[in-house]
DNA sequence: GTTGTCGGTTCATTATTTGAACCATTATTT
DNA sequence: AAATAATGGTTCAAATAATGAACCGACAAC
């Protein structure tokens, strides 16, 4: 493992519940020397990718990372732009609504608005979601390049619950369904007692760049639910793709079939 | 420099106006050689800081900086708290509005909301802002720690402009005018023609978090304009900070002078 | 057709990184 | 209150990783 391997994996440490870290703890928890860890934090720090907060001398991610975040964002203000649609969404179903961004055959939650609710789906930013057990995936996966579709369902497949589908064939046909209707549907594919529907947001080029998906507890989820809010999630998707790329939604998915 | 210097240093060759670049380029701009950048770039590659793409072979930002960025947001979600808060902003003033996120005694850009007009001040997020030479750096300095301001101007400061005040005591009584009226005010002191008003959003410790701007034309501006602005700028940063916090704008405001 | 530039690769040489042992300070346990 | 444990931090001989000149095939420019 490369120098600068070493010191990127530090990063994974922090998360929404371990927001902050000692370097005793940190040199725990990465296996390294605390010497070792302290001369790659400082690297890190360098750069403003950890700060260290002055009076508890504990590490958290820097502004460095929100720089260069925002820069990446800013060729394509996919969260900024879906932000309204997120909110109106969420409010007009009760339920969780969550972005997510499409990189390299992969898709990252960026954005959730959790209902005022105690039974709720929670959904946390910063992770990245399995394509072929989540609405979002499958969402993705209609409007996504071949070589891409290939990608995710060439290697075995992880069964997160008992209702997973793994047989890529199966998924396919589910992907075809969700290119038909303009969402998908994921019956407790990725976790017991979460009913998901999701719709594709499309860039210039005709390919998803990101999803929207609404996530509720299955006990609320009717059959009319259930097309009720993919219907919903795909006209906000629709929205979002016309607004990011100035151009009809028809237009935008003939392209990608061309 | 460190090898994992010298890795994250390649990240900061991208930006808005570069957002892809090739290896050999890449490798030219950096000063190493090809084998060694494409070394480091692979590492990048890895934890999905860089990305390369499949067709033009180009390298851009990845989404495992986006991934951090939202988790460092998580904790408080300034940006997406305040966004419907700036377009009302620059809707209402058809000027340009921008948030600013505060580090380690600093300020990053990250987020522009420009009017539709030719004539506009344009600002770009990713980027850090001086602290004794913008609106928004004294309206941080107003609410900061005092070991924060002393950092800040403990040490020559530019002069971008004919304007612009460097010495401390006289940018200190600006700070204090700050703190009194509620929002500063920024008369070309970073660049000729612009004239700007920041206010700034309060965190529960009471000290700046962030800070909210409006920036015009110095030829689109009158005083009362500027006090018109000012206010708006200051009503906007309360909401946002009580609503952040979930407590009353004074009671922030007092913690801090405690 | 020729020349230049691209992204990419190799391995002897060079430079950087490592971590055990140590420190002062603070926190925890007895 | 005293003893022990854990913290963040430092050093430098030894160990390991990184380097880059020279090379490659493919593609672009002239």
């Amino acid at each position: 493992m490369s120098t600068v391997d070493k010191a990127i994996s530090l990063l994974d440490l922090f998360s929404i519940d371990t927001p902050e870290l000692g370097l005793s703890e940190i040199a725990r928890r990465a296996g390294y020397d605390k010497a070792t860890t302290r001369r790659l934090l400082l690297s890190l720090s360098r750069h403003g990718f950890v700060e260290q907060d002055a009076e508890t001398r504990h590490y958290r991610l820097g502004a460095g990372l929100t720089r260069l975040a925002r820069i990446r964002e800013a060729r394509l203000p996919l969260l900024q732009t879906a932000l309204p649609f997120l909110r109106d969404l969420a409010i007009a179903t009760s339920e969780t609504v969550h972005l997510s961004e499409a990189g390299n055959a992969s898709l990252l939650t960026v954005l959730v608005e959790h209902p005022a609710r105690a039974n709720r789906v929670n959904v946390n930013v910063g992770e990245y979601l399995p394509l072929h057990s989540t609405a979002s995936g499958l969402a993705y996966l209609a409007h996504a390049r071949p070589d891409a579709v290939k990608a995710a369902l060439g290697n075995p497949l992880t069964a997160f619950t008992s209702h997973t589908v793994t047989e890529p064939g199966a998924i396919l046909a589910e992907v075809e369904a969700t290119r038909a209707r303009g969402y998908s549907i994921m019956d407790q594919g990725f976790e017991d007692g979460v009913f998901s529907v999701a719709a594709a947001i499309l860039g210039s080029g005709g390919y998803a760049i990101g999803t929207l998906a609404i996530a509720a507890p299955v006990v609320r989820t009717t059959k009319a639910l259930a097309a009720e809010r993919g219907q919903a999630v795909a006209a906000a998707a629709r929205q979002i793709s016309e607004r990011l790329s100035g151009e009809g939604f028809g237009a935008l998915r003939k392209r990608a079939s061309a």
